[in-house]
Parts: structure tokens; C-alpha cells; sequence
DNA sequence: ATATCGATTATCT
DNA sequence: GATAATCGATATG
């Protein structure tokens, strides 16, 4: 298992990344933003997580984006310039965020999809409305933010807050801390329309990602 | 372990 | 009026 290493305050300052990180297709935007840190706030109080899992989305030639029958009033910050937070409400509860890509006029954007919370734990629990003890272990932190709805309600991100903000520079910001490690490919998750390609990437054997709770790999001296 | 289901509403047809 | 880039709960083997 390759648990990420824990962002620490020695680290060079964390930075966000440049508009320029955005301004390439949704595919490399989504698996270059693995490994990074997702921010909510500046300065002290922050809520943090690395970016464990993102799909890319491609815009008006994919059939299952929000951006393929062109601009609406829900979909047009996908349109506009690249490095701004497109927040949508699904299911009648839950709301996603992802962040555009590409120049304007190109609707490409990539989902978060999953964090692995390094700060701020409390108040994300507190936010999604779980119980930690003390000493949670990993099954209960993967609770927090394994997933785009519940990565939404951890760091309190909403349509009505968050949606056409500028992720380089807002409350709301990606950042780089040079981390980087192996990642995987799979079709995206949830949709009916183009679920052949592999847009879908994580990283490798990480117990954070969403889907099938973590089960740590029996091994033989704790077999029973 | 996997399967199915209900919640709840903005958005688009 | 139908659908949806989800989640959590319940049922069943």
C-alpha cells in the first residue's frame, strides 16, 4: 500500500499552481493534479487534502459531459477561461466540483473526485457530519472525502459560494508540494453516456479513493 | 460479500 | 416530466 506522505509544515511553502498548469487538455490536467493539494482558506485555518482520484471531462465532443450540447446558464464558467471552480447540484443533495480547463471557448474541465484530508480533519468531520474518535483510523478517514459529494461537503463547497471561482487565486486554490507517484487509468464512474475510455485516474493503491472501502492485504501473521 | 433502493431538486427536453 | 459526473441504508447469500 503507498500511503502519499503527509504534507508537512517544513515543506517549501505550498504555492498554487499557475493558470498555465490549466491551460492543457482535461486528460493531462486530471492526471497531473494528482498528488496535489486541494485548499479551502488562507492563511491559519485551513482544510486541506491531497488530490487522490480525478476524471477528465472533454467538453462539447463528449457525449457524457455537462458541456456537450454547448453553453447554459449551469455549464457556462466551462466556457469560460481555464483554472475556475464549475460546481454543480446532483441528485437533488450532493454537489461536485471541478475545475476548467483549457483556453476559452474549449468547455474541458476535471473533476475532483477524491482527497486524502491531511488538515483541518476535525473540522471536515464536522462538516460532513461523522464521528472520528481519537485515532481514527484510516477506514474512518477515508470517510471524509473519498468521493465528489462528500469531498464537496468536507470542504463546505457549494454552487452558491464556490462556482466561477478562480482556483489560482481564491479562498478555494490547488497547490503543488512536488509529491509525485504512480498512477492508474479506469473508465469514469457513474455515467451512461462514453464509458469506454480511461479518463478516470487515480492514485495507485491508494485506500483513499472512492468505491470499495480500504481492505488492508491480510498477511500471514495477522491472519486468524 | 454483492445488490438494490430511496432521497430530493436544479436543470434540460 | 425525466434525468442525474451520488451516497447511505437495507436486504440477501
Amino acid at each position: 500500500m503507498t500511503l502519499t506522505v503527509p504534507m508537512d509544515e517544513t515543506r517549501p511553502k505550498l504555492k498554487p499552481l499557475a493558470r498555465r498548469f490549466y491551460l492543457r487538455t482535461p486528460e493531462l490536467v486530471a492526471r497531473e493534479l494528482l498528488g496535489n493539494i486541494l485548499v479551502r482558506g488562507r492563511g491559519r485555518h485551513r482544510l486541506a487534502g491531497r488530490i487522490v482520484e480525478t476524471e477528465a471531462y472533454l467538453g462539447l465532443n463528449d457525449a457524457a459531459a455537462h458541456a456537450a450540447a454547448g453553453p447554459t446558464a449551469r455549464n457556462a464558467v466551462l466556457f469560460g477561461p481555464a483554472g475556475h471552480a464549475y460546481v454543480y447540484f446532483i441528485y437533488g443533495m450532493h454537489y461536485c466540483f471541478n475545475v476548467s480547463c483549457r483556453p476559452a471557448g474549449n468547455a474541458g474541465c476535471v473533476l475532483i473526485r477524491a482527497l486524502e484530508p491531511i488538515s483541518g480533519i476535525a473540522a471536515m468531520a464536522r462538516s460532513r457530519g461523522v464521528e472520528l474518535g481519537i485515532a481514527p483510523t484510516v477506514a474512518k478517514l477515508r470517510r471524509l472525502a473519498s468521493g465528489p459529494g462528500r469531498l464537496a461537503a468536507a470542504l463546505g463547497i457549494t454552487r452558491a459560494r464556490d462556482n466561477g471561482k478562480d482556483v489560482t487565486a481564491s479562498d478555494l486554490w490547488i497547490g503543488d508540494d512536488g509529491f509525485k507517484t504512480a498512477i492508474v487509468s479506469t473508465p469514469r464512474i457513474g455515467i451512461t453516456r462514453a464509458v469506454d475510455p480511461q479518463l478516470r485516474f487515480l492514485l495507485a493503491d491508494n485506500p483513499y479513493v472512492s468505491g470499495k472501502p480500504f481492505r488492508a492485504k491480510p498477511s500471514p501473521a495477522s491472519r486468524r
